[in-house]
RNA sequence: GCCUUGGUACUCCAACGGUAGAGAGGGUGGUCUCAAACACCACAAAGUGUGGGUUCGAAUCCCACCCAAGGCACCA
């Protein structure tokens, strides 16, 4: 050999890299936007990154296997539509433009570029004609459209409402910014504050978001749809009118146990709510609620959210009846009585219910057990929440808790005072945010007409030119003092008036994007409603499960919200999920704290793109977490360039009939593609990897010590090494599609086609097992039948020394694999 | 506290209820080399968290427990 020929047989990633990356530019063999194509379409969708700097190991494994996926069904002759955008508007980038006096418009398309030039390099098969970011006015524009069709239809509104709030950063916080009841920016406590605030009708919709994930059965995973199911939190019970003295109304509470009715001993009503106010007014209790209120407010959420925290209240002097016993009972406030939740007012059943007892107990109220129990609650301090015989109930008495609760309906009914009812844990979408870099939202506030909608042909509503300083939070919104902007005339009666100095929440960005892939670029339409008809559902998500509820929740209602107004066609978004796990270093997630940030761009200096790919792809299930430490990108370019010779090695020319080659690696190669792809569509996209080592260990031995290089069956194992390689590792496949002699690119090439015939094996192993413990093997033809195989197995020596120790009870035969002979 | 998902060799991971090992990492030995690295070849031992159950046969299905991860958490 050569010097030169020696040197070309080097595997050198970066060579391989800047010899493609521009050739693929050229060819841009993943744009999607062909109206006559004829392919059947198949829509790919990676969720769209926060352009936080450059990328990290956590995109590196999510785009990696979304790429597998689309690129796969690109081989398959699909036409795929792969987008990418950038998620960008947010308050990293209002943090940045604060700290360096600038707009947030530098640092965050700065980081676009960024990420973008990073992903060409990592070869991500988007269709770059197509890119979107969240924060330019083409595109939130149509967020302010889409917003406006909702207010429209009254499903946008403005309420007061508690919200989050951090005290010492002088912001609303969105609830994703809340850890654990601590601000997310400066770790200081969150309490509640009251403001009026924009709300988004999810809560018409809780039914079917419910219903609807029927649809998703087979394509999400049941996690997420679990953890949606828990977030919209059903419930079913009752709804039981109290009478109170000295009020007209009678007061309705709502309650899963109807059954304990008889139980109630006293009445609760949430402290902050206008019931109790109401009730404690003119009664020597209000001044003791009102500071009671005070203290609720000013307690953060660490505090609220305790567990273990004793019961507090304040009683109103005031009683109701129970409507089932007669009794007269004390009705108290507390926080423990959500205001927002059912009707803002319990029953307390103490004996059954944990909250009550523990109420109950602090204030010494009565306690009666209705469902048998041998423990006394009030003694042990424990509820009995187990179901039983009911007790001290009139009628009720020696039911079980279901009939109990149908019986009760049906007395409630009789008597007119109560029914069956259900309620959600699910609140309403709040989507204000007091902040510069998000979207305006379109709308004028005018005193004599009210809230007025810009009128659609005025939009944008574009965010004023603010930067630095102006950006700090001051307790409200910084377009409020942006004098020039916020004052304008009402867009009805021309009068002096004001527009909404607030944002929106950057979920309300994400949660329709995936329709604005399909023309980018219109300044006509939000999206194209007949490309919709054609392209969506998306057949295929890909994300983080961080994402499972609310990103996911908010798209799946706005899709049917735009289903609702005539827009589209179809009422779920994504056909197909898929959760990545996380990329964590020694067991732990990577954070700079921990000190054990792994460099994405370190890595890909190390051993290559393709090796990274490789690694994220091979190193397990996708949904699992990649530990770092526990995979080798070594040991996944030792490999690549394991692959990449055998390309160099086959000998036979480009146009090698492969039916003439060697038949059992033929059948290896066949059963091998056959298997790969069963494999990514069932999302083992690690198998699939493991298969193709398989393969190059085949070709690699028929060339070294079989038929040699020049059989075209050693072509025909290595092209399909590269067509299948191409989804994971796209720089190596398309040189080894070079140098196997073709021309550019191996994304052109299609599936191998596998033939039937050489999936069947000439030969499989045939076991015996003796009392299902294996004794004995031999091979046999795939078609022997059932007789004949247990004539040949009963044969057998092992099975005839066996026979010879015991009776012979049972054979069962599974031709071709196995035998069980069963002696007693 | 409630719910969900997992637990296979030294490590990461494969195995339609039917031979526990596909693949990789690590290890040992060899070939190549002046030597090493690379590459190539070969090799090993040992394992289904624990206890029951169903079955001719269980890593796989069921029950209980242990451990780990995740979700929800005063939602009446």
């Amino acid at each position: 050999m050569t010097a030169q020929a020696d040197e070309r047989e080097v595997y050198d990633h970066n060579a391989i890299q800047a010899k493609w990356l521009p050739l693929w530019d050229e060819l841009a063999p993943f744009r999607s936007g062909d109206p006559s194509d004829p392919r059947p379409k198949k829509y790919v969708l990676d969720m769209f990154p926060y352009p936080s700097g450059d990328l990290h190991m956590g995109h590196a494994e999510a785009y990696a296997l979304g790429d597998v996926l689309a690129r796969y069904w690109v081989l398959r002759g699909y036409n795929v539509m792969h987008p990418i955008g950038w998620d960008a508007f947010g308050l990293p980038a209002e943090n940045a433009a604060i700290k360096r006096g600038e707009n947030p418009r530098e640092w965050t398309y700065a980081n676009i570029e960024q990420q973008k030039s990073s992903m060409r390099r990592y070869a991500c098969s988007f269709d770059w004609d197509r890119v979107l970011n969240t924060c330019d006015p083409e595109y939130y524009r149509w967020n302010q459209w889409l917003f406006l069709q909702m207010f429209k239809k009254g499903l946008a509104y403005r309420k007061d409402g508690a919200v989050n709030w951090c005290p010492s950063c002088q912001t609303v916080l969105a609830n994703e910014q809340v850890v654990g009841g601590e601000c997310e920016r400066c770790d200081g406590p969150v309490t509640k504050r009251k403001l009026n605030q924009w709300y988004l009708r999810i809560t018409d919709y809780t039914q079917r978001l419910l219903d609807d994930m029927d649809q998703l059965e087979d394509g999400w995973p049941n996690k997420v749809l679990l953890m949606q199911r828990n977030w919209i939190g059903k419930s079913t019970g009752a709804q039981v009118r109290f009478e109170v003295e000295g009020r007209e109304e009678p007061i309705t509470v709502y309650t899963t146990r109807p059954d304990t009715l008889f139980g109630a001993t006293f009445m609760i009503l949430a402290a902050d709510g206008e019931l109790a106010a109401e009730l404690a007014a003119g009664t020597s209790a209000a001044d003791e609620l009102a500071a009671y209120v005070e203290q609720m407010k000013a307690s953060t959420d660490i505090e609220r959210q305790a567990t273990d925290r004793p019961k507090t209240g304040v009683f109103l002097q005031r009683y109701a009846t129970n409507p089932v016993t007669g009794e007269r009972i004390p009705m108290w406030a507390s926080d423990y009585v959500l205001a927002d939740y059912g009707t803002g007012a319990v029953m307390a059943v103490p004996a059954h219910d944990q909250r009550d007892l523990d109420f109950a107990i602090k204030f010494d109220l009565p306690v009666r057990l209705v469902v048998e129990s041998d423990e006394d609650p009030k003694a042990t301090g424990v509820a009995v929440a187990d179901d039983g015989l009911h007790i001290n109930s009139g009628p009720l008495d020696g039911m079980n808790q279901e009939d109990a609760i149908a019986t009760i309906l049906e007395v409630l009914g009789q008597r007119g005072t109560g029914e069956y009812a259900e309620n959600f844990r699910l609140r309403d979408w709040l989507i204000s945010r007091q902040r510069y870099w998000g979207t305006p939202i379109p709308i004028i506030h005018c005193e004599a007409c009210g809230e007025v909608a810009v009128p659609e042909d005025q939009l944008p509503v574009r965010l004023p030119e603010l930067s630095g300083d102006q950006l700090r939070p001051q307790g409200v919104s910084p377009l409020a003092a942006a004098e020039d902007w916020v004052n304008v005339p009402c867009s009805q009666c021309g009068a002096a008036a004001k527009r909404d100095a607030d944002t929106m929440d950057t979920f309300f960005d994400s949660s329709w994007y995936f329709l604005r892939f399909l023309n980018p670029h219109d300044d006509t339409q939000a999206f194209d409603p007949e490309l919709a008809k054609q392209w969506l559902p998306v057949d295929q998500y890909v994300g983080g499960v961080t994402h499972a509820i609310l990103h996911l929740l908010y798209a799946r209602f706005i899709t049917k919200v735009l289903h609702d107004l005539g827009h589209l066609n179809f009422t779920e978004p994504f056909t197909r999920l898929l959760n990545q796990g996380m990329v964590v270093m020694n067991g732990s997630a990577m954070s700079k704290s921990r000190g054990n940030i792994v460099r994405l761009s370190d890595e890909l200096d190390e051993n290559g793109v393709d090796s990274v790919r490789l690694t994220m792809v091979f190193a397990g299930p996708p949904e699992d977490d990649v530990d770092w430490a526990d995979v080798s990108p070594s040991g996944a370019r030792k490999f690549l360039a394991r692959v990449w010779r055998l390309a160099g090695d086959v000998s036979s020319a480009p146009d090698a009939d492969a039916a003439g080659g060697d038949v059992p690696l033929r059948k290896v190669t066949h059963k091998i593609v056959h298997e790969c792809a069963q494999a990514v569509e069932s999302y083992r996209f690690n198998v699939v990897v493991a298969r193709v080592m398989e393969l190059v260990n085949a070709a690699r031995k028929a060339i070294d010590s079989g038929c040699g290089p020049a059989d075209p069956a050693v072509r025909e194992a290595a092209e399909a090494a590269a067509i299948i390689l191409s989804m994971v590792a796209p720089y190596t496949a398309e040189d080894m599609w070079e140098r196997l002699g073709h021309a550019p690119s191996v994304m052109r090439a299609s599936w191998p086609q596998v033939d039937p015939a050489l999936l069947v094996a000439d030969a499989v192993t045939c076991v015996i097992q003796i009392n299902g413990k294996l004794r004995d093997n031999f091979e046999v033809s795939p078609d022997i039948s059932e007789a004949e195989l247990q004539e040949i197995a009963m044969a057998r020596p092992a099975v005839q020394t066996a026979l010879a120790g015991g009776e012979l009870k049972r054979v069962i035969v599974r031709a071709p694999k196995l035998v069980n002979v069963v002696i007693a």
